[in-house]
DNA sequence: CGCCAGGACGATG
DNA sequence: CATCGTCATGGC
C-alpha cells in the first residue's frame, strides 16, 4: 500500500522530549528513523519529529482533524503543573533535571494491555521484538510513504482471539502465549470492556484487570496509567523497587508492602508521572554500572 | 556462556 | 504475609 500525499502538523510546545517519551518503556512500537520516530497510531502510519518550536507530525492522506493524535500524544497536557506537584527529593529532582520533557502517552487500552502481558520477565528490547513479530504476522498492513518498508498495526483482540496458542508460541511469546490469548478472548467477546474501566473506581478497575490470568498488580497498573488515565497509579517493577529502596530507604531491607504504602502518600496525585521519570532515570543510570550495585 | 529481564502463580513456611 | 521454584526465550 502506498499513498503519495502527506499531511504535516506542527505544535508549539515547550518541554516535549520525544526520545525520552518513546524510549522510556511505556510503549514498544516506535522506531527511530532519520532523526525522528515512526510508528502506527489508530491504524495510521505516523512520523514524529522534534523541532525548535516544538513537535511535528507527518501522516498520510488528507486529515480532517488531528484530535486522535493529540489525544495519543497528550498535547493538551500541562506538564508544568504535574512536575510542580512533585516532592522535591533528591533523586526525583535529578530525574527531572535529566529528562524534563518526558511525557506519558494515552495509549490504546487493548494494545497496552497486550504489550504489558508480554512484558513480564523480558527486557524492553525483547518486548519490542515480540510486538514487532506479532504485528507483522497478525496486524493489518498500514499505508506507508514511498520508499518505506511495510508496516503493520498491532493486531486487534478479535484477530488474536482466533489464533491458536500454538501459533502465538510460534511468535516466541513462551508462557505468555495463553495469557495473551485469554485476554484477547475476553476483550473481543465483550466480557471485558477495557475502555469502560476508565469510569470505574481505581481499586475496582485494578481488580478487574488482575482477574485476567497473567495480569498482576504491576501489569494492571501499567494499563491503568498508560491507557486509562489513572494518573496517581505507580507501577512497581524490579527497577523501581530497587531504586526506591536505595534512594528513599538508604538501602535498608524494607518490605515491598512498606514501599507501596510510602509511594501512595509520598508522590501525590501525579505519582504515575513521577514513576516514569524515576524509571527512565534509573534505567539510563543503570546501563552497565548499577548492575553490580544492585546485587548487594 | 551464564545471568537475568518493566512478573505472575501456585505451593510451602 | 514472605519466600521460592517454575514458566520460555534470548540479549548482553
Amino acid at each position: 500500500m502506498r499513498e503519495r500525499h502527506k499531511s504535516v502538523r506542527a505544535w508549539r510546545v515547550a518541554d516535549y522530549d520525544l526520545d525520552a517519551t518513546l524510549n522510556s518503556g511505556q510503549v514498544f512500537g516506535w522506531q527511530e528513523a532519520d532523526g525522528g520516530w515512526e510508528g502506527v497510531v489508530r491504524g495510521r502510519w505516523v512520523r514524529l519529529r522534534e523541532t525548535d518550536a516544538g513537535l511535528e507530525a507527518t501522516i498520510l492522506g488528507a486529515v480532517p482533524d488531528w484530535h486522535w493524535l493529540e489525544e495519543y500524544l497528550q498535547m493538551g497536557f500541562e506538564l508544568e503543573q504535574a512536575l510542580a506537584s512533585f516532592p522535591r527529593d533528591e533523586v526525583l529532582v535529578r530525574a527531572l533535571t535529566a529528562h524534563r520533557g518526558l511525557r506519558l502517552l494515552r495509549q490504546d487500552p487493548w494494545e497496552c494491555l497486550a504489550c504489558f502481558i508480554l512484558s513480564s520477565t523480558k527486557q524492553i528490547i525483547q518486548i519490542r521484538q515480540m510486538v514487532a513479530l506479532l504485528s507483522e504476522r497478525y496486524g493489518d498492513a498500514v499505508a506507508v510513504p514511498r520508499g518505506h518498508g511495510q508496516r503493520h498495526a498491532f493486531p486487534g483482540a478479535k484477530v488474536l482471539a482466533s489464533v491458536s496458542e500454538r501459533a502465538l508460541r510460534g511468535c516466541r511469546l513462551g508462557f505468555r502465549a495463553p495469557y495473551l490469548l485469554h485476554a484477547a478472548q475476553e476483550v473481543s467477546g465483550g466480557e471485558l470492556d477495557l475502555a469502560g474501566l476508565k469510569q470505574w473506581p481505581l481499586e475496582a478497575a485494578r481488580a478487574r484487570l488482575m482477574d485476567l490470568p497473567g495480569v498482576g498488580r504491576k501489569i494492571a497498573d501499567c494499563v491503568l496509567l498508560f491507557a486509562l488515565g489513572f494518573d496517581r497509579v505507580f507501577p512497581m517493577d524490579v527497577w523501581i523497587l530497587r531504586g526506591l529502596r536505595a534512594h528513599y530507604f538508604e538501602g535498608r531491607a524494607v518490605s515491598t508492602k512498606q514501599i507501596v504504602a510510602f509511594v501512595e502518600t509520598h508522590f501525590g496525585g501525579w505519582a504515575g508521572y513521577a514513576q516514569q521519570y524515576l524509571f527512565h532515570y534509573l534505567r539510563m543510570q543503570g546501563r552497565g554500572r548499577a548492575r553490580m550495585d544492585s546485587k548487594v
